[in-house]
DNA sequence: CTGTATCCGCTGCGATACTG
DNA sequence: CAGTATCGCAGCGGATACAG
């Protein structure tokens, strides 16, 4: 049964910070970030050439987001020229555990959902 | 653009589709609404009661796009007033069980990602 | 190599008002 | 009740230039 002053458990009472950490799945480049780091540490430079189309000022923040929220370490070794390296934490694994049905589920099918995006703007299309 | 096939597997080579798959994932309200969904079907009013937060537009906006993507279904009862119920289609359901354990983690990590920003914060202050 | 800083266009989104 | 239309601002994010 579902009473009209039932809430979304999503946003209900102590679901505010879940629904904070969902925002940060929003963020179109946190997903990509941490499947790229979940095949292992990665170099600024080089997770800026796995993950495709991110710009160098969209990996920085990302990255220190992510961070920030513990989800991935970030390790300097001074030498020269300087080398970063980012690692996922056991948090930011989990994560990534996490989201793996969604990935999946996202390859099994995108083809539907590109097809039924078809027929829905074939159909609008001709009622216009 | 991309012409770049790389390790990253979301972005590997015929994961273009399922980039844009996750593109939708990443907008802040699909899932919210997925959610609401999946406890059963909803009308208009209700999801905007259900969803906290979310204004009309925004609700309007995430449910046509959902429904072009064939997650969820828009039926009108020709009555007065009228009445329309938006209900997950089996797609929609497939969907919302592939996001439950992100869903699950955000709860369990909330805490965690809460304590790790505000050391964060505070190392940050001290060395600014 | 690994960032930081600035400018700035584009769009997401809320607020508001109106229709069927 | 269930939307659509329009305006307006804030912020995302790309391009570029500079720094350690």
């Amino acid at each position: 049964m579902r009473a009209n002053s039932e809430i979304d458990p999503i946003c209900g009472p102590g679901g505010t910070r879940a629904r904070e950490v969902l925002d940060l799945v929003s963020d179109k480049w946190s997903l990509y970030v941490v499947a790229a780091l979940g095949q292992g540490p990665l170099r600024f430079s080089q997770a800026r050439r796995v993950v495709v189309g991110i710009s160098q000022r969209m990996l920085t923040v990302t990255l220190r987001r992510l961070v920030r929220d513990g989800l991935i370490s970030r390790t300097v070794t001074p030498t020269v020229p300087p080398q970063v390296t980012y690692a996922l934490t056991e948090t930011g694994h989990s994560l990534r555990l996490a989201v793996q049905p969604l990935i999946e589920w996202a390859f099994t099918t995108a083809d539907d959902i590109a097809v039924a995006r078809a027929a829905y703007d074939a159909q609008a299309e001709g009622q216009a």
